[in-house]
DNA sequence: TCTGCCGGGTG
DNA sequence: CACCCGGCAGA
């Protein structure tokens, strides 16, 4: 008996983020944090990264916390002051607010994400005053540099390939800052122990995400829809050349979850950390201003796993990856963004743990896969090179199979994206011994256990379709 | 009773 | 094909 489903071909609305969702949900939000403020422009000391700001977060935002000025609210950038820090100028992203509006004080709409986090050089004065012409030329130079048309053309911040929709499912695991709500989205976390503000000085590359704000620009057209996902402040996955796959990190204190769909972290973020337990439509919004994009470098972070054990295909022992326990890096879901990446600890995951697959077999089942698809040409979410042979796809969940992504290399530029046709294919990965004896269950929790009927747009396509689950096989 | 998913149906 | 689901069988 399952519950009424949504109408099927309508995606549920990942993006809640309306036009309202961009308003300042919390008011006041940090004026009272610690009772330290810092006024604009007021950089003549260099508070270290106080109150609830977590070093590593600064770090990873601006920089040694010892450059920093301004006030961390939270896990945000406190919106009362712009944010100079370390050479950086942090500007709301130009659809959110305006330049001059920031500049002048009126706070950004949300904490400044890290795609919106353009350098630029500024050099440091003793005066105040000084200091706010720098913001404001900085701001004004920030905002070129992020104009659509500036980063349409070769600057290298952002690409033109389509932005297209929230990737719906899959998502790469971790472990701790979980809870029981994270039902269906695997992440991990970055920081191992809590204690010691990790360092950016992670294996593999993680960039501060320049969100694609080019949109506008866009050849295929596709921008304008992604520019109102963009705008209305729904970050979208996507895939970007070859490597690079933008991920969602909780910005939380003390938490590092990343995961690879906006909506698993907003979910993170209200169960978790908000502690609610609404329903993402009727959401406030203000987990928005807990997470951030972050681009991950898929070649780096095969670089580093190569250096690991190879994992048997047929290993029933769940592998693990050194690298999770320490910094920030992340793994991309090689298709459609429906793989889990998990650490042992993930609450959520199934008991078998670590591993990286797709549901190849089923691709691009609902409307939000077929977007996804799009998304990522080629039907793999990420652009592995890989066609995973229907018989070896039978990879155990829990495995490992490095073999299986290739390497690229990161990119701080985005390439468009050629549009290839999505490939679509079903094929029961081998229907195993013919021998009509009807293969005995396998007792790992799939999809349907997992993320539950609820969660039903979270399961693999396989699991949609009632077939053999492609995603936890046995 | 719940779950996984085969086998078959639909468009 | 992609997608859906009745219904069986194992847990
Ligand atoms: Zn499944």
């Amino acid at each position: 008996m399952e519950p009424p489903r949504p109408s099927r071909g309508v995606p549920r609305a990942e993006g809640r983020v309306t036009a309202a969702g961009l308003q300042v949900k919390r008011a006041g939000i940090g004026s009272t944090i610690k009772g330290r403020t810092f006024g604009p422009g007021n950089t003549t000391t260099l508070p270290p990264c106080v109150g609830e700001a977590r070093a590593e977060e600064c770090f990873l935002r601006h920089g040694p916390p010892t450059q920093h000025t301004g006030t961390h609210v939270m896990n945000g950038w406190k919106k009362e002051e712009p944010c100079l820090v370390n050479g950086h100028h942090c500007l709301p992203r130009p659809a959110e607010v305006e330049t001059a509006q920031h500049v002048a004080g009126t706070p950004p709409e949300r904490p400044l994400l890290q795609s919106a986090h353009i350098p630029v050089p500024i050099q440091r004065k003793p005066s105040e005053k000084a200091d706010l012409d720098e913001v404001i030329a900085a701001t004004v130079l920030t905002s070129l540099s992020t104009s659509p048309l500036l980063l349409g053309q070769g600057t290298g911040i952002c690409t033109t390939e389509p932005c297209s929709k929230v990737s719906k499912e899959g998502a790469l695991v971790s472990s701790s800052c979980s809870s029981s709500t994270n039902s269906g989205d695997w992440n991990w976390d970055f920081q191992g122990d809590p204690s010691i503000p990790s360092t950016p000085s992670p294996p593999l590359s993680i960039e501060v995400s320049k969100t694609c704000l080019s949109s506008a620009q866009s050849d295929d057209g596709i921008e304008d829809t992604d520019t109102v996902h963009f705008l209305f402040g729904d970050p979208i996955p996507r895939k970007r050349k070859n490597s690079v796959k933008v991920m969602f990190k909780c910005l939380w204190k003390n938490c590092g979850k990343v995961l690879s769909t906006s909506s698993g972290i907003q979910k993170h973020i209200r169960a978790v950390h908000l502690g609610r337990r609404a329903e993402p439509d009727h959401s406030d919004g203000e987990e928005d201003f807990y997470y951030t994009e972050i681009d991950v470098n898929m070649d780096s972070l095969t670089d580093g796993l190569s250096s690991l054990t190879p994992v048997s295909p047929t290993t029933s022992t769940p592998p693990v990856f050194p690298i999770l326990e320490q910094s920030a890096w992340t793994l991309p879901a090689p298709t459609n963004s429906e793989l889990p990446l998990v650490t042992p600890l993930s609450l959520s995951a199934p008991t078998s743990l670590c591993h990286v697959h797709t549901d190849h077999a089923y691709q691009a089942a609902s409307p939000i896969s077929v977007s996804t698809a799009k998304l990522f040409p080629g039907n793999a979410g990420f652009s592995f090179s890989w066609q995973p042979p229907p018989v070896l796809f039978k990879t155990p969940p829990g495995s490992l199979n490095l073999a299986q992504i290739r390497t690229v290399g990161v990119n701080e530029k985005r390439l468009q994206m050629p549009h290839q046709t999505v490939v679509k294919t079903y094929s029961p990965a081998v229907s195993a011994p013919k021998t009509g004896m009807r293969k005995p269950r396998g007792d790992a929790k799939k999809c349907r256990k997992v993320y539950g009927m609820e969660n039903r747009e979270m399961w693999c396509t396989a699991c949609r379709w009632k077939k053999a689950c492609q995603r936890f096989m046995d």
